[in-house]
DNA sequence: CCAACCTGTCAGCATTATCTGACAGGGGGG
DNA sequence: CCCCCCTGTCAGATAATGCTGACAGGTTGG
């Protein structure tokens, strides 16, 4: 669901998650194909709770996706997916997803 | 100059810049046309040291650009424009950009 | 001299984000 | 039984950010 116009929030919600090197190399790592968090975690070499707190960041902005996969005998995994998305960083963007970010008292007044 | 291969470093200051309510409003405010410190502090109701070091952080990631615009009476004004970025964010670009990031020890080692 | 406008910088506080080790619980198998 | 694999959650320490009021210094104009 690669969105034309974010809105202000899921603009935001999606910059947040990625402007951080971990994850940025969870995306990375996940480009290549679906993993666990266990595994992932040997492979980037970090704690995983850690990455587990990280990825939880990157599903909460839909850019990944986790299925708890219980095998029938009850052992169970857990799958991390990457999100297609794409979205493209513009002024014009951003200035079109701006007006919808919810937040306490802002409003334009004067210019210049 | 919106480049189209990031490396991983830029990418990040770009994201970690925009990651941020007040940021994106400002980039938001500045694409209608350039301003400077204190009337844009007026505009967007915050407080101008704040708004200075915001304005900051967007012009490290090179997404602003601030000029002390001295006037031959000797008054000066910082004006502030906003720099014409544009970069598309998708699992590619990042996994492209990821390589070239600069942190301690990291590498791949085993997959799955 | 005083007021109003501008820029730039501080110390210090408040709030978040990040990160760690440890624990509880679920499955196999030897 | 013990050992190894997995998931999920915590308290608590540490580091990074965000934010504020106050100050110094520059200019113009009444």
């Amino acid at each position: 669901m690669s969105r034309e116009t974010p809105s202000g929030d899921e603009l935001l919600a999606v910059l947040a998650a990625l402007a951080s090197p971990h994850r940025l190399r969870i995306v990375a790592a996940l480009a290549e194909g679906r993993s666990y968090v266990s595994a992932l975690a040997r492979r980037l070499r970090m704690n995983r709770p850690l990455l587990y707190m990280h990825l939880q960041k990157l599903e909460a902005a839909e850019l990944v996706v986790g299925t708890l996969e219980t095998a029938p005998d009850g052992s169970s995994v857990k799958w991390f997916d990457l999100a297609p998305f794409a979205l493209t960083l513009t002024p014009q963007t951003i200035a079109a997803a701006v007006p919808t970010l919810t937040v306490p008292g802002q409003k334009d007044e004067d210019s210049q």
